[in-house]
DNA sequence: ATCGTCACCGCAATCGTCTGCATTAATTTT
DNA sequence: AAAATTAATGCAGACGATTGCGGTGACGAT
């Protein structure tokens, strides 16, 4: 059956004593006696008492408990995130509860519904690719819920969010492939309603711009799903189509950029001898395939860990909303490897 | 502040009815009158009423939650079983608490202590690498509180777990080097102290044993933290200091393998024609490498989504324990790529 | 003998929801 | 018209813990 858990009253009952002065011995309150506060304390070490946390949370209105909203939980970037989103709450006693959107808008506002009916302090949201609209989310935010958004972020004044710095990220990407001799970059891009996405073909385009070079619009390819087939797919036809041939891929992130790698393979093309590719997100099997891939490590840990520092800090109201600047944007830094030296 | 949710009590005093009448109405209890129900709930409805389940996990000592114990999330094989635990718990109307332990034995005892205290309703664990006893477990189980293991399991007769065929995936991999033509096959091991580790070296042994050759325990070698640094390391000491040299590596997971294929690359042996190489666990990575990897996929998501079905089926009741056999394993697949053909 | 002080402790309400057992009013039966 | 039945609703206690307030007894002071 449910597990029988030891409750206060039963230490009451054991000792003869009222409920009150169990749970304010435990506690060690003033106005109780030093040798009711032993006896307390050390029946309820014998008996193996754990208070009840949900009964607490009712009287409390407190559950210690955050919601994490994710697109997907098999992505080295969202899982390194969910590392440090958990390594934080469990150092300052918090439970995590999870749940991924598989990208569905269904799911995301769904989760947010239960999860509220669950009484959770607060939650960090990464939006669905479907989510474009935040209603389900700024209604919350008016109320002054807690509310952190980190990596995928809507485009709203008054939410705090922590991103990494995709501009420069794509920026350094570019102005390197620049500097090792290629000319006609093309851009694997992303969802173009997702922010990262608009900021790091942003960036693609100001290095090109700053570097003198006309971006030309038909080099920026989207590829939606962000899979390496679609990108293989995308990259193998505009080898075939393309009248000016791209030298160089700077994809939206690692799986496109392996796609694309492939598909050059696949068109007799050497890398990074004919074309240089370089990815986004770094994840572990950059280094070890061949040639490595270069690619614009983002700080997971980091992100997860310090969006959750600053959704804890507002719910524990060490700072108000407004206190810290609203967004903080954590550094990329590009990691050159072989697929983009020549 | 603390967002103000509407209570049954709000919708009872606009209505001038009592509590009672509000849960039954929206609980479409007989007795209650048609019109009570339609004033009730539509007033829920445009209130945006939501029951509060904290208050109800402490009426029916059921929280509607389970807890998720794993070593690691930044794990390919185990965020795809955290992906297929929350599909199914989803689906069923249940929340998932997640920590990780990060491979620690103290972690992985005070998680399960927070979680009891969140008067969870099961949980799913996989163990940590410190994990040597399971006292922490067993009075739980003792006391039938619902728990599936699953991947790293204990070796306790009425525990519950869910696995996949680690020895018949290790029993493949090692027959078909051994087909190909390798025949000094040496097998880099994961701890000595988890289960799955020992079922691969069992698999890879008795494959040996099966095709006629003799196992040499020397060409077992533990690869304890399973990264592909440590495997590098070790697989270069081996090519350097063992007088017969393996022509093969079956390794116990996919980065002990790319550790190895760069340590005989290194050494200026070819792969696949002068060493062969298998892994463990088919990660993402596996056919992006050159060459691609050889290995062993395990069903992640079916994993979690059946010891996520059993849990939930422990929790309503809808099998006893000891119904299920108690353990069930899933099918591995060798897929076989250009790291071991030769 | 009376009062005040102090240490120690218990009562009861509370958080939001559910539910067994009344209670009330309306309706039907005799 | 009185009694019995039925339908609709309310009361109150429970889940486990917390906490403001009031109560009890011992003790010393007057």
């Amino acid at each position: 059956m449910r597990l029988e858990q030891i409750t206060i009253k039963d230490i009451a009952r054991e000792l003869n004593v009222s409920t009150s002065t169990v749970s304010r011995a435990l506690k060690d309150y003033p106005g109780i006696s030093d040798e009711t506060k032993r006896k307390v304390k050390e029946l309820a070490e014998k008996m193996d008492y754990r208070p009840n946390a949900i009964a607490l949370s009712l009287r409390k209105s407190r559950s210690f408990t955050i919601g994490v909203i994710i697109p997907e939980v098999v992505h080295f970037f969202f899982s390194t995130v969910i590392s440090g989103i958990e390594e934080v709450a469990f150092a300052r006693g918090y439970n995590v509860i999870l749940t991924q959107t598989n990208e569905k808008l269904v799911r995301e506002k769904s989760s947010i519904a239960t999860m509220l009916s669950n009484q959770i302090d607060g939650v960090l949201v990464s939006f669905s690719k479907e989510t474009t609209d935040f209603e389900h989310f700024s209604n919350l935010l008016a109320k002054g819920f807690p509310i952190v958004f980190f990596d995928r972020v809507p485009d709203i004044d008054n939410a705090i969010t922590v991103t990494v710095d995709d501009y420069s990220g794509a920026f350094e990407a570019t102005k390197h492939l620049l500097q090792q001799g290629y000319r006609r970059i093309a851009h694997l891009s992303g969802p173009s309603n997702l922010k990262i996405s608009q900021e790091r073909a942003r960036g693609y385009t100001d290095a090109l711009i700053h570097h003198g070079f006309t971006p030309d619009p038909g080099f920026i390819v989207e590829c939606n799903k962000g899979t390496d087939d679609e990108a293989q797919k995308i990259t193998a036809e505009i080898l075939e189509t393309f009248s000016t041939k791209p030298d160089a891929f700077f994809a939206n992130n690692d799986m496109a950029a392996v796609g694309a790698m492939l598909a050059c393979k696949a068109a007799g093309l050497r890398v990074p001898e004919d074309v240089g590719i370089v990815g986004f997100s770094n994840w572990q099997f950059c280094s070890m395939i061949d040639p490595s891939l270069s690619s614009v490590s983002q700080p997971g840990f980091n992100l997860g860990a310090k969006a959750t520092e600053i959704l804890l800090d507002l719910i524990e109201k060490k700072i108000q909303l407004g206190e810290y600047s609203n967004s903080v944007v954590l550094e990329t830094e590009l990691l050159i490897r072989k697929s983009s030296v020549r």
